[in-house]
RNA sequence: GGCCCAUUCGUCUAUCGGUUAGGACGCCAGGUUUUCAUCCUGGAAAGAGGAGUUCGACUCUCCUAUGGGCUACCA
């Protein structure tokens, strides 16, 4: 037991996209398998028919692949399809039920909703307990001829686990320790649905991950109330001595305000709480970090520090890095406040990372979009100049526009500090100095203007800041001759006399 | 309402009884940049409250408060 393949499972519901927090989870369940050498699977818990989404599944698989977090079991990647589905085991889980069944662990249970919403009217604080359940129309207080007459009718069903009370169950969790809950505050938990012929959560949880030989279950706090529930099915099964060990992860919170981070807190504060873009039977689109223009590196190691550190100050971790040192026992045990600053932050360090080619390559479809055709090397070379001032690939645009495309406005409050009265006559001698420079090199350029400023004593400052003024249209750019060296002598002057022409 | 979990700068966090309570994001100031941004330097900024235990508590215990989760024939 002690020496247990590490083997985890990431268990989505495919009722919709997923979640921001689902993903952490599942990071923290890969860098932890991979960490251990174990394994990392995928197991699709579509056991709730009524809330079933189509797509789901694959948008799951599609949001693992683009960052990067690969499932060692229940994808087939050929396919790219999930290759476990609980809604495909029904036989199997039946079979632990009947067990519970034969061994007076569980029983049946003929109350309808309506029933049961009378009696949550009637009794405060209602749970189907010991005492609850002796009131009840089941298997316990119903002759057995007559479960028998009832389910022959056609009677629908549930399965109840039969919990006895008075007693403490220990969950020893690997982030909080041990926590007690007395047997009493539990309910007789629907293990079982006759309607659909399938289990509900609690049960295909237990019986698949025994059946997986899951080592360890690293899932959302929001799990933690049940915990006691499962381990008491583990018990009941017969398992308890293979029982994986748990660990419950804080919850990732909304930014403002309280509550967990949901779907609605993206479209509120403008921020993506899914991977990947959502569209919804209506039409309605989600963004998502991959077309919010976030590298998945960047998702990775932010989404890691959300709940865990390393101990160390260091923050920029690969996915390695992460792996090698990534423990359970350094993951916080309150939760998180989504900081989407801090995010932003992440994507600018990870874009200064990347090579100038890979950051081009990125950015080249933004510039066919913009109608703007020019080399790669072009491309790569303007980045290179660019990029230190973005935290978004897109953002590269607004930052380099000028480079393709010659201004016709200029901002109006440069043009009031920076274009004196003398600056028209300035800048057609300019013209003219420029029109005599053979080595268009940056370095040339500027010996040469910068000579013909100090012979004329001209002032640097206003020269250069109405020069780029012309060249960009605004105060802003990288070094004046890196542009123009770009952008080529005749577009240069050409700029300029515009310039000269328009502004008054 | 009941049960469970949590509580250090605005936010993410370090600290595993003895520290000037450290780092990061964000914010502010200065510097660099002929511009803007980047970058660099500096600054403001925290132990929820109250009882214990202890020579000594952010750290251990209890109470209170606050926040969060669960309380479905959802997961």
């Amino acid at each position: 037991m002690e020496n247990q393949k590490v083997r985890v499972r990431f268990a989505p519901s495919p009722t919709g996209p997923l979640h921001i927090g689902g993903v952490r989870t599942a990071l923290y369940n890969y860098l932890f398998a991979k960490k251990h050498g174990g394994d990392f699977i995928l197991r699709i818990e579509d056991t709730d028919s009524q809330r079933f989404v189509a797509g789901a599944e694959e948008y799951i698989i599609d949001a693992f692949n683009w960052l990067g977090i690969q499932f060692d079991e229940g994808v087939d990647y050929t396919t790219n399809k999930a290759t476990i589905r609980q809604s495909e085991r029904k036989p199997i889980y039946k079979q632990y039920v009947d067990q519970l069944l034969t061994e007076g662990l569980a029983y049946i249970a003929f109350d309808t909703p309506a029933e049961l919403d009378a009696k949550r009217a009637e009794i405060a604080n209602f749970q189907y307990d010991a005492s609850i359940r002796s009131l009840m129309r089941n298997s316990l207080t119903l002759p057995k001829e007559t479960v028998n007459t009832l389910i022959s009718e056609g009677n629908q069903y549930v399965v109840r686990i039969k919990i006895e009370p008075g007693h403490d169950i220990i969950v020893n969790d690997l982030i909080r320790g041990e926590v007690k809950i007395n047997s009493s505050i539990l309910d007789d938990k629907v293990l079982f649905k006759s309607a659909d012929q399938l289990p509900t959560y609690h049960m295909a949880n237990i019986v698949d991950d025994h059946l997986m030989e899951i080592s360890h279950v690293i899932r959302g706090e929001e799990w933690l109330p049940s915990a006691p529930l499962h381990v008491l099915l583990y018990r009941y099964l017969g398992w308890e001595s293979t029982m994986p060990k748990f660990a419950h992860l804080p919850l990732l919170l909304k930014p403002d305000g309280n509550g967990k981070l949901s779907k609605r807190d993206g479209d509120r504060l403008g921020f993506p709480v899914f991977p990947l873009q959502w569209t919804e039977k209506d039409g309605n689109i989600s963004t998502g970090y991959r077309e919010a223009g976030y590298l998945p590196d960047a998702v990775v190691n932010f989404l890691a520090l959300l709940g865990w550190n390393s101990g160390t100050e260091q923050e920029i971790f690969s996915m390695q890095e992460l792996i090698e040192i990534f423990s359970l026992d350094r993951c916080s045990k309150s939760g998180a406040k989504f900081d989407f600053e801090k995010g932003k932050w992440f994507n600018h360090k990870y874009i200064q990372q990347k090579s100038n080619e890979e950051i081009a390559a990125l950015f080249a479809p933004i510039l066919i979009e913009n109608g703007v055709t020019v080399s790669t090397e072009k491309t790569i070379q303007i980045v290179g100049m660019v990029k230190e001032r973005v935290n978004f690939v897109k953002e590269l645009w607004a930052q380099s526009s000028f480079f393709f495309v010659a201004p016709t406005t200029y901002e109006e409050k440069t043009v009031q500090k920076r274009w004196k009265a003398e600056t028209p006559a300035q800048l057609i001698e300019l013209i003219d100095v420029l029109n005599e420079i053979s080595d268009v090199t940056p370095h040339a350029t500027e010996e040469i203007v910068k000579a013909w400023i100090a012979e004329k004593e001209y002032h640097l400052g206003n020269i250069m800041n109405a020069f780029r003024l012309a060249i960009v249209g605004e105060s802003k750019g990288p070094h004046m001759f890196d542009i123009t060296a770009i952008i080529g002598k005749e577009e240069t002057i050409a700029r300029l006399k515009y310039a000269i022409e328009t502004i008054k």
